[in-house]
DNA sequence: ATGAAAGCGCTAACAG
DNA sequence: CTGTTAGCGCTTTCAT
């Protein structure tokens, strides 16, 4: 074979020289800027594609002070939720020269300082990063940067630029009075023990103001390390339920183990919703599929990735007093009574 | 308030000035290279903190004419197998300078090649991208670049620099071989119709050919559109035993439709594994939680990420021939048979 | 152990 | 419409 192969890169030189046009030239037709002679432009996109030209983003990045990269820091793939935020942000990304860089934190603040850091060091246009805590240095460095920071999925907080979520003491919140509504009275919350998980603890934060309000106080609280799964969410709920026998609701603080444990109930045989009701949170697609939906809150995922990458590209004006607010949304699904169908109004 | 907020970005120069000490040795310590008395060293750090300096690795990456980002070009995020992948390169990337860089082609081949030109516009030391099929366009690019170049998942084609994966030929054939040990003779298969899913038809091709060397023809095949879900599963299944009432044995592209089709199969009371057997693809851990686990092939992902990674990084030698083989690993769960314990031996 | 000079590949800012 | 001149912020190379 004698194609070319492994060499050095090409330059715009070389395009240049292959088509005769100077450099600058062969710079404005790659980057559609100035106007050009359509002859020339030919000639150069010929020469272009003839050699397999691939500009050169460092140097272009360099010379222009401008780099169309948009930082995104989040905690972990392996969640369910982000690949929907990052989906959101694309979609709107989409049509701008910006590009998402994504860094994973795997819900270390630590590891978020240095993720963030690294990011930095590339000069992005844009930063956009899960949750409103943040390590001292992380902030300080967020605060010093010259773009656009948008926090997502939080607005509980204090915001450093500008903050786009739910709110998740109302999520709790609204969730607690459905369940009240619905009449249940022995509640009981199964949620990750990371002390890094800042959103959880708001919902429960919430969900537990509002039981307060209404006189009733959570009869039983599980928490478990690491990762969320079906497997887990089984065997929490057989332990809380082994625990607290005449529980009637559980809430669970996410999706994936409130399905772990409604496929765990049914097979043992309870009365779903009528006399143990269950909860998630999140609204992930999985739900569909199982015998009967789980009940949930939608938290806007995808919508609230949409609304940051707006923001970040400069489609959007910073919100007002730097929260954008989204309402969660009640998903009663099946396995919670219809509101006023309780047994008793309040307890006994 | 009276913080430094919002101002130009910090360069080498500045912590050359505010420590007494040349742009050079400033650089020296900030990469620690070549010897730099303590005292200095001291000094410097002191002030790069001070300042909040972030290094500006467009222009290092110019001057050193190199730059520690691994372009890692996938299908998709929200597929539960890329994931997977992802760890397995972070993992084996985190003990040495380079940086994973996501991009997502959402299966389209004309995507991919854009990506793909995006990302080589960064000089990135290496490439890993999903499957061997590409476009001309995007094959001349990965030809003509001077770094390593890995291909994933699948090992069945020619290889432009060399390839990570298992033989999907293999793993159906293997699949193939289970099922029919086990007794199963008519036999389903379900899966995308994707013209890009290229893996899918690889298995597929493999099942079959094993299944008529056996004498056996696929019984029925359900194709689909879109993306994979539980529900999907679920319809899909009722779709192709409405059509042919005597399957013995559903054959799932994935394991997400396979649980599927599991929770729906149970739910209409098949006999499982007695009367209908199952099997999916991949390995997910979302299996663990079901109610009985689904036979699969795990896939290998993470180990093929990690292999991939420590091609790239230099830890190994790229593999003799050009491909490193995986063994897909045959999980029986309990949705098929134990082997031998068939209806009949052949067909009556 | 430290510094000075040159230049990485491109684009902004001006000519013409 | 096209070309010339600087210089982006850092690192390589060579002195000292």
């Amino acid at each position: 074979m004698s194609q070319p192969k492994k060499r050095r890169p090409l330059t715009l030189r070389d395009v240049s020289e292959a088509s005769g046009v100077s450099e600058m030239t062969v710079s404005r037709v790659l980057r559609n800027r100035g106007d050009v002679s359509a002859a020339t432009r030919e000639k150069v996109l010929t020469a272009a594609k003839t050699l397999g030209y691939v500009p050169n983003k460092i140097a272009g990045g360099l010379a222009s002070q401008q780099v169309n990269l948009v930082a995104v820091v989040i905690p972990s793939l392996a969640n369910l939720v982000f690949p929907d935020v990052l989906s959101g942000i694309s979609a709107e990304l989409d049509d701008t020269p910006l590009q998402p860089v994504i860094g994973v934190t795997n819900y270390s603040p630590a590891r978020e300082e240095t993720v963030l850091y690294d990011m930095l060091s590339w000069r992005p246009s844009g930063v956009i990063l899960a949750g409103l805590e943040h390590s001292r240095g992380a902030r300080a460095m967020l605060e010093a940067v010259a773009v656009p920071v948008v926090e997502i999925m939080d607005v509980d907080g204090d915001v450093i630029d500008c903050a786009v979520g739910i709110s998740h003491l109302q999520a709790g919140r609204q969730m607690a009075a459905e369940i009240l509504a619905a009449g249940y009275r022995r509640i009981g919350f199964i949620g990750t023990h990371m002390p890094e998980d800042h959103r959880a603890k708001k919902r429960l934060a919430g969900f537990e103001a509002a039981l307060a309000e209404a006189g009733v106080a959570l009869a039983a609280r599980e928490f478990y390390q690491g990762g969320s799964s079906l497997a887990k969410g089984r065997e929490l709920t057989e332990r809380i339920l082994a625990r607290e026998r005449d529980l009637e609701f559980l809430y669970y603080s996410n999706d994936m183990i409130g399905a772990g444990g409604l496929l765990w109930a049914r097979e043992q045989g309870y009365d779903i919703p009528g006399k143990l009701g269950l909860a998630g949170f999140n609204g992930v697609d999985l739900l569909d599929g199982l015998p009967i939906r789980l009940a949930t809150t939608d938290a806007r995922r995808q919508d609230i990735g949409r609304r940051a990458a707006r923001i970040v590209a400069g489609k959007e004006p910073r919100p007002e007093g730097g929260k954008l607010i989204l309402a969660p949304h009640f998903l009663p699904g099946e396995t919670i009574r219809a509101p006023g169908s309780g047994i008793g109004v309040r307890q006994e």
